[in-house]
DNA sequence: TTTTATGCAAAGTATTTGCACGGGA
DNA sequence: TCCCGTGCAAATACTTTGCATAAAA
């Protein structure tokens, strides 16, 4: 079952109905390898749904975030930006030309150590964390070569 | 010599006035421990210097972000937040509850390694890294419990 | 049929810009 | 004196809300 499929469903197992502007919505999130924020999505969506909404769009993309199938994205120039949710803690590199963000498995270990070395000392009780990279994508560093 | 002096001076060395509002909003930014939005250095600003605008609050910050003097502050709630820059590269740890800040140096061998292995992975050039962690401070854990 | 979701329009926030005046150097 | 910085007001951008209609289940 590919992405977009289990968005659905997981939209439906949780009360929500699956209708045409959120399909198109969902469909334009799982398939983006690339981070994209309320406008990006409305703009990309409507072409294959121009009726849609901005207003449906930040409707569905604030329940997707409910759900943890997308995530909000922190850039140095703003933070309205999404890109799909893995399952699993993921870290973020975020290509800062174009967008397009990988994941990787943070090398939680040294992570965790980190962050008890932490707790410890400063006295806080630590309940998340984030690992985000910025730099250029391969792509990019060609464009500009 | 004290950081509102340090800052001040920058600001002269880069040719910016000094002014009684941005001495206020300066002495704010400076002076405080936790994350501060627009707004909240404003009002505090405002405590001492009535005739303050909101622009000037703006406009300041800019230029304190450009003199990396302050940085922004990236939390799940929203973005536009600021607290005082440290020189060299520094590691935040925020209170989710208060907004207190802590720097603290990270493992620095650690994950200039793992970069250093994302790096070749991915083949992404790497020019930024973030590391923030998420809790609550030794005051709000006592307050809730 | 019942209830949820949609899109428009309007309201609400947040931030930036234009401009005449005031204050630093 | 000269020019930068200020605060007000207005403009712009971004996001949320109210509501009648349309569509899902």
């Amino acid at each position: 079952m590919n992405k977009t499929d289990e968005w659905l469903e997981c939209l439906q197992s949780n009360g929500y109905r699956i209708t045409a502007p959120r399909r198109v919505v969902i469909e334009t999130m799982a398939q983006s390898q690339h981070v994209l924020n309320p406008f990006d999505v409305y703009e990309q969506a409507r072409q294959r749904y121009p009726r849609l909404g901005l207003v449906t769009v930040y409707r569905t993309l604030e329940k997707l975030e409910e759900l943890h199938l997308i995530q909000r994205v922190h850039q140095p120039g703003g933070c309205q930006a999404f890109i799909g949710a893995f399952s699993g803690h993921q870290h973020l590199l975020i290509c800062v030309k174009c967008g397009r963000v990988e994941f990787f498995e943070g090398d939680e270990n040294g992570i965790a150590e980190l962050i008890d070395t932490i707790s410890k000392k400063s006295g806080y009780k630590v309940k998340e964390h984030w690992l985000q990279l910025f730099g250029l994508c391969n792509q990019c560093q060609a464009e500009i070569a």
